[in-house]
DNA sequence: CCATAATTTCACTAATTTATCATAATTTGA
DNA sequence: TCAAATTATGATAAATTAGTGAAATTATGG
């Protein structure tokens, strides 16, 4: 999970980044709205101070809103709270006013982070449904029996769609990631994998020399 | 479902708004606390900030209570704690502080409504009825002896259906949250409640290397 | 304190899942 | 087109996991 930190101030940056780093986030640091933009897209949440050179935190939160949709936590200063509620007609998912305590800073984080993963209760496509709470898939509402493996494989596949992964890598996230095994199991996990899906089987395509990807053909 | 928003700034009342219509609910408003308990008959549910000219939250609150004992939110700047302390006596049920994030708002007139729309006080499924007050089960009229953790399992299962359990996640909500159990008490208790469940024992689902699910299944 | 019921543990079995390997099929590029 | 490289597949052995009965332990009510 990587943490956009947009704010002017280097020392407030400075802060917040360490306790993200604490609680387990990777971050990215933008000093202006500008930055901000351009770094919104490799973001998985974002904390934006309102107040910014170039461009303010609104204007930019817009933009990446529109390109991203990538949930935000707006900081202000107690003054500005006119644009607070302004911000909340957009969707901001939540602010805080400064001085504010960098602990229920990451709570808030934490909260926006876990709503919007839980957001995504399944993933579906044409008529196949994967339940990530019931752990369940379903083609043509007909549920399909999946193995452990071949759900967690379909599950980092889905949450990697369009990304070309390595066996190296499926391997280390889908297995135990100190598991030393042989690339031949996960040609078999795929192939399996693959005859579950059935008439999907072709979301899954090889990638030559590599490994495998998971891919939504639009046609 | 109608909520009556109370708040002397416009601008809250007016995101406020706008957030429950997004949310399929009509809205009242009030500015102040006279107002308030006057449009209460016709609401559903309030939300109301305690600072009000002419009537004050708290006190609109007591008469609202009173007459037409309708669930309330109370709105607060930070400063008020002590008001809104006092105002949990009084029945209030839930606070939140400002600035708050209006998706929190809403999720907490969610979570008032559903608490108030008729608490479920049972759950049936065919022949299969549980009654939670009473904390029995039957089947075809028939009562059926459970444990006590049979039936803790039981609802367990039923809050919670359709979602795969992990048996760390059932042991830490069944059990004591500290209990340091052994997998196969799960098993075993899940073994006794399906037996116990007799033609309804296939209402518990095994999700293999994870734990257990329980699920209507559609016919 | 005892008798009974409830809960937990444990060892074993049954069932399922997973890994490996040999071989077939396919792709690539010279 | 053919050889080399790579991937797909099927069969099978190995490993893992859930189900179960019985025994051991713990709680409960009289």
């Amino acid at each position: 999970m990587k943490v956009l930190i947009a704010d002017d101030e280097k020392l407030i940056r400075d802060v917040i980044k360490e306790y993200c780093l604490g609680n387990n986030y990777e971050v990215l640091e933008a000093e202006n709205g500008i930055e901000a933009v351009n770094k919104a897209k490799d973001a998985d949440i974002i904390v934006m101070d309102i107040m910014m050179p170039k461009m303010d935190g609104l204007s930019a939160y817009k933009q990446i809103k529109e390109k991203y949709n990538t949930p935000t936590i707006m900081l202000s200063a107690r003054s500005e709270e006119y644009d607070i509620l302004a911000g909340f007609d957009l969707g901001i998912d939540d602010y805080m006013t400064k001085p504010f305590s960098p602990k229920e800073l990451m709570a808030r984080i934490n909260a926006v982070v876990k709503r919007y993963k839980g957001e995504e209760d399944c993933f579906i496509y044409k008529d196949l449904k994967v339940d990530f709470l019931g752990h369940s898939v379903y083609i043509k509402d007909k549920e399909i029996e999946l193995t452990p493996k071949e759900y967690d494989l379909l599950v980092y596949f889905i949450n990697n769609k369009g990304i070309a992964l390595s066996r190296e890598q499926l391997l280390n996230n889908v297995w135990n990631y100190d598991y030393l095994g042989n690339d031949r199991t996960i040609d078999t996990h795929v192939k399996m994998l693959r005859n579950s899906l059935k008439e999907y089987r072709n979301l899954i395509t090889t990638v030559r020399r590599m490994g495998y990807k998971f891919e939504i053909k639009e046609v």
